[in-house]
DNA sequence: AAATATTGGTCTAATTAGTAGACCGTGGGC
DNA sequence: GCCCACGGTCTACTAATTAGACCAATATTT
């Protein structure tokens, strides 16, 4: 989703076809990707180091994290902090900016929480009857 | 974020890190991909047909349309009615649990549209000081 | 009668994104 | 002197995504 152009055959008069560029989209595309969400949620109760993240999501690869921090970073999610010091210490925290997401955040954890339960006995389900 | 094992190094006693498999993860892979979101909000006003969603969406491949539609099946998000016509008319909609999950999403989008100015404001102020 | 368009996909080849793991610099402990 | 820790980056390999051809079956156009 990194084309922004290509309206081709959307007449800006149905109201159902997205708008191009459109700020549900940009947003989107940000934090639904594979990272984003599990960052911002490794975040939340406290600010975090590069290796704490890194063990706390468990299978993502360092230049991922990498990545996913600097364009949080580059967007007003977080901020990051470098000590001078020797093993070099970088420190993420959530931004006011960040912090406000906690909220709708939350809730789709809560959603997903209260929900996998059903989403698994649908998958058992089609798996009977595919 | 294909992987449920590999679990080294992540000590079960640290709350910190995610259990493995864990219900959020499982369901943010899910609805946390580059399509999920946007098919679902494209089918919370009304069901769609499949060429219908992919005008809506704009910019999304045939393939990964298909695709992402198919996971969404499975995990009893939408249903997918065939209708024995020709040309081939296929609508998809939304389930109980697809519209339970709308509360959350639209809090998403919510927050999205609120606070898509500041996003902005902050990319531009991270290239201005890079 | 013969093309042509329509719809919901699937298949293939080419591009792009993501992964694992080596590597780097610097200072402290052994 | 030697190796480890930390936060990355770089490279080579692999996995995911895309664009576009193709399909079946009928209705419409020429």
């Amino acid at each position: 989703m990194t084309k922004t152009s290509k309206d081709a055959n959307s007449p800006a008069s149905d109201p159902f076809v997205f708008e191009q560029p459109c700020p549900i989209r940009d947003v989107l595309d940000r934090i639904g990707d594979q990272w984003s969400l599990l960052v911002l949620e490794s975040l939340a109760p406290a600010r975090r180091r590069f290796s704490e993240l890194q063990r706390a999501i468990g299978d993502i690869s360092k230049q991922m994290l990498s990545r996913t921090l600097k364009q949080l970073e580059q967007d007003g999610f977080i901020t990051r902090t470098v000590y001078p010091e020797v093993p070099p210490r970088v420190e993420y925290e959530l931004t006011e900016l960040g912090r406000s997401f906690e909220q709708p955040m939350r809730e789709l954890v809560q959603w997903a929480d209260s929900n996998h339960r059903q989403i698994v006995e649908a998958r058992a389900r089609y798996r009977a009857t595919r």
